[in-house]
DNA sequence: CGAATATAATTATGATGTTAATTAATTTTC
DNA sequence: GAAAATTAATTAACATCATAATTATATTCG
């Protein structure tokens, strides 16, 4: 009763190795890096999340919600949970657009700022080492082709439209 | 009461600025990679998660949970949720290592290749679209430099551990 | 005007990621 | 050979993400 039973064919499959998927491949390195860089945030009290916020803030100013959202690259839900507990601690502050009752404009607070200011040579000196070990040029070719990937993928995107869409409302074979 | 409070000065800030950062600009990219591949796995019935174990499986054979976490990428414990699932609806299969009880093997089953084979296709269209609108030496190109990275990265990790760790368990300022 | 439609944001729900604790089995050490 | 230490996997607890539903406010148009 213990043949084993045979292994099934998979070698040959007609799609390519699983080592050259690309979302496999970005998804490990941006495990890589923010292995490098998720203690220093955690001294301070923040998580990547809230950092990525805080950021977006101090460097392009007071938004709106949905404007922060696309910033930030956060879905509207995602920031509804997060927004909260960073004006609780005093690190932004929120205020109603007098003018539409519904939108609120989030702002860096002086603590946020603060926090920003003190934590970033931190961050900036990590990005030294890494652009040191890996070459400068490097990195900035890799940031260019990430660049130009998005672009094109969103092309694509944009003229796959309908198909996507149809493939989406498919329903799973039962 | 209505005066405007001044907004915090942002400019020239002690760091890069956000559109150059490196974990968000892979996040991006992963992102706008997945949205044209999300809808026809979806379309299948399995998610971006149970098709990297599927496709795994197929590649590199029958393999332990061990294994096969760190070839996916994933957590002991979200396999622990996810395997469950597949192993119901036959596209996986499991066996207990009979020389270690705590271990088992994790195959693929006659079901789940099919839809491997099946889906395959439309996944390798996809890339070859991407490729083609991307230009296919800059996705090996970008495929190169991201492994390199995380090669980097890994020497760094290990070079930095002990900084690292004193970082992560610094206590968050009150 | 006022009903119908659209929009900004939040809440709800279910799946996933993360860390820690637990369980079961194996290996090490004296 | 049994106590101690280690390992494989699961479970628990909690934060986060994605999608959908809901709420509150604005806008459009008959």
């Amino acid at each position: 009763m213990s043949s084993k039973r045979p292994t099934l064919a998979r070698r040959s499959l007609p799609m390519r190795p699983f080592s050259e998927s690309l979302p496999m491949a970005l998804l490990r390195t941006r495990e890589a890096v923010m292995r490098l860089f998720r203690p220093g945030l955690r001294s301070r009290g923040v998580t990547e999340q809230q950092w990525r916020i805080l950021r977006a803030l101090a460097h392009q100013g007071p938004m709106e919600v949905t404007e922060l959202a696309e910033a930030t690259f956060f879905l509207a839900p995602s920031l509804s949970r997060i927004l909260p507990d960073l004006e609780q601690r005093r690190l932004i502050g929120r205020r109603v657009v007098d003018t539409d009752l519904r939108r609120s404009v989030v702002s860096l607070q002086a603590e946020g700022l603060r926090l920003i200011t003190e934590h970033a040579p931190y961050s900036e000196q990590m990005y030294a080492r890494i652009a040191k070990r890996f070459g400068t040029e490097k990195l900035v070719q890799l940031l260019q082709l990430l660049h130009d990937l998005e672009t094109s993928l969103g092309e694509l995107a944009g003229e796959l439209e309908p198909d996507l869409a149809r493939a989406r409302n498919r329903k799973p074979s039962p």
